[in-house]
RNA sequence: GGCCCGGUAGUUUAGUUGGUUAGAAUGCCGCCCUGUCACGGCGGAGGUCAGGGGUUCAAGUCCCCUUCGGGUCGCCA
């Protein structure tokens, strides 16, 4: 093989132009595609810019030369050097951004040879995703993988500059933590210095950024991964990536205000997308009455909206009975789609069962009269107040759902998202930013009889909620507020406790014993005692931001080396099973022996 | 933990009611080719039908188990 010793790289394939001809260059990169016609071959050359074609012509190089071109495959590597020349008009590739030009080779070098790909470097390619991530090192070599990174890159760039430009300062935190079982399911490390016991990777660095806060660096950020053994989505990898806020003295407006700023910076910088400030702010229960949802998508309508006053008092068990035990009757409007297919009708009632709802109900206001499986409950002008309450036309499908509000709400939220998907009523290209707020401070777990922080327990509750926290704890509301951005959560957070004795409160509210809470985060209420500032923060998914900025289904896409649904690598094989030594070292007796895995060849 | 979908040459796949030698495209290899850009022409090699078991005269196809991948519910303070 050769070097490229004595010859310097000069430009990169992709951003050479017409107004580089004649230039005399070199380039390094990778053959994408070969064609050869016997006395002439042409090879697009790529390498991280994009690609351009070089030209080998056997008249103008010489023979020897011209044999080296030959043996030229897939993703050899090579280095080139020649002579920028525009293409003449029949020959110009419109398709290509480096199509006006070509690359006269006067020189090649072969730095190294590649076994063929087990799929072609190029965008669109229809293969399995697990051949993929086999062989990821080569999926990252496609363009789009490349963009994809790249823009990763220049967010969290922005992130950065951003957040020193506005005086806060990055400071790591440890990876190696003190396990607190509550949330989410902790990955553990042993510690082999103290046999026995276990570390915790980070679920997030919340009590250490807010001890930053009692130290007094005022305002802190991070880029940081974080980490969550819980099962694995198209959204949700078991290592994630967040930036991680926290500041003194701002109140909520503050830092809303301050993230509005940070996300109109990374549009109009990484992508050259206006976004308009300040994002509309909609309190927790709005949303759920409206969108059914914590994280509406706010790029089409279809809200849904309450028929319980037509429906009550009527014949129909159904909606009796779901009226009488505090229940609710709702529906979405599916304009102008009356003569669905009955087939479909009944898909959808599986689908709101995959929710919880036990079933699902519907109004066809159809040009030949009203079609309803409860149409002989009711009379024609219940039909027709119905129509008028919920602006329905004539052509147009109502879906009802009746049971428990916290039921209708999510069943029929996941039915207004799907109809907008079949209907086709989302804009790919829209952003529909919004801060959802007011969230409840508890939620009540039926299966362990108690109630539960929704954020985590260091939420501040809003002032006037206070004197409910004892008595009524479904009635207060958090200082927590969540950024959505087209029905995905990309952030979130809110102002903490700093008063150890509303933290005690709270404690005694979820149900957390004075010395389980001096077990758990003892340390944290030790140093709350020692001058804590008012403070708050917010995290956001990078992951996810950069998803739908690379306007991707899957998170996967964005992470370099990203893990399967079983929380697998299938390049590096990871996890893997370990010698006993090392298990002896760490004083782990297996309790099972691992199960072995199949590794592949 | 539940439900759903999938695994056939390197890759993407076809494969009927269970029935001859598992077919195609692309990639790969060889020969030819001086204006292609998904180059073209001719020829060739390439299969553990994910793995195991069962039913059957006969299984890629039917049944069971396992495994891997994807989606999703639960879960994700």
């Amino acid at each position: 093989m050769e070097t490229l010793t004595g010859m310097k790289r000069t430009h990169h394939c992709g951003e050479l132009r017409k107004s580089d001809v004649d230039a005399e260059i070199v380039l390094a990169g990778w053959v994408s595609r070969r064609r050869d016609h016997g006395g002439l071959i042409f090879v697009d050359m790529r390498d991280r810019s994009g690609l351009v074609q070089v030209v080998f012509d056997e008249a103008a190089m010489g023979e020897e030369a011209f044999h080296k071109a030959e043996t030229l495959r897939s993703e050899f590597v090579m280095g080139v050097r020649g002579k920028v020349r525009a293409r003449s008009e029949e020959t110009i590739n419109p398709n290509m951004e480096t199509g006006e030009i070509e690359i006269v080779v006067t020189e090649l070098r072969i730095l190294n040879k590649a076994k063929t790909p087990p799929f072609y470097i190029q965008d669109g390619v229809d293969v399995d995703e697990m051949v993929r991530l086999r062989y990821r090192y080569l999926d990252l070599r496609r363009p789009e993988m490349q963009k994809n990174i790249m823009l990763r890159h220049r967010v969290t760039k922005i992130m950065r500059d951003f957040m020193d430009e506005n005086g806060f300062l990055e400071i790591e935190t440890p990876m190696l933590c003190k396990s607190t079982p509550e949330g989410a399911r902790d990955f553990l490390v042993p510690s082999r210095l103290n046999p026995g016991n276990f570390y915790a990777l980070p679920q997030s660095p919340q009590i250490f950024k807010q001890l930053l806060m009692v130290s007094g660096f005022e305002k802190y950020f991070q880029i940081v991964r974080c980490f969550r053994d819980e099962d694995l989505r198209a959204d949700r990898q078991p290592e994630f990536t967040q930036l991680d806020i926290e500041t003194s003295f701002m109140d909520q407006e503050d830092i809303l205000t301050l993230m509005e700023g940070l996300i109109k910076d990374i549009f109009e910088k990484a992508m050259g997308e206006k976004v308009e400030t300040p994002f509309l702010r909609m309190g927790w229960d709005e949303a759920m009455e409206r969108f059914g949802s914590d994280k509406p998508d706010l790029r089409f309508g279809m809200e849904l909206m309450d028929i319980s006053e037509y429906v009550k008092g009527s014949d129909f068990k159904v909606f009796a009975s779901v009226l009488e035990h505090g229940g609710q009757v709702k529906v979405i409007n599916v304009e102008d789609y009356a003569n669905i297919p009955r087939r479909e009708l009944d898909g959808l009632v599986e689908y709101v069962q995959g929710y919880g709802a036990k079933g699902l109900a519907w109004i066809q206001y159809t040009e030949e009269g009203i079609k309803s499986p409860f149409k002989k409950f009711y009379s024609e002008e219940t039909f027709e107040e119905i129509k008028k309450a919920t602006g329905a036309e004539t052509g147009d499908l109502l879906l009802v759902i009746a049971d428990k509000p916290l039921v209708v709400a999510q069943a029929l939220g996941e039915l207004r998202l799907e109809m907008a998907r079949r209907r086709g009523l989302i804009d790919p290209d829209k952003l529909s930013f919004l801060w959802v707020v007011d969230f409840p401070m508890f939620e009540y777990v039926e299966e362990d009889k108690r109630w539960k922080a929704m954020h985590h327990p260091f939420t501040s509750p809003r002032e006037e909620d206070v004197q409910y926290l004892k008595s009524e704890p479904g009635r207060v509301k958090a200082v927590a507020y969540d950024m959505v951005l087209n029905g995905v959560e990309i952030g979130g957070g809110s102002l903490r406790i700093y008063n150890s004795e509303l933290q005690a409160k709270v404690f005694e509210a979820i149900g957390l014993s004075e010395e389980e809470a001096r077990a758990k985060f003892g340390f944290m209420m030790d140093a709350f005692e020692y001058g804590t500032p008012p403070h708050g923060g917010i995290a956001f998914g990078l992951d996810r931001l950069v998803m739908i900025m690379a306007k991707r289904k899957s998170i996967r896409d964005v992470i370099a080396f990203p893990k399967t649904q079983s929380a697998s690598d299938v390049m590096s094989h990871a996890p893997s099973a370990v010698d006993d030594k090392q298990l002896r070292e760490l004083s782990i007796r297996t309790a099972v022996a691992a199960k072995k895995k199949p590794q592949e060849k």
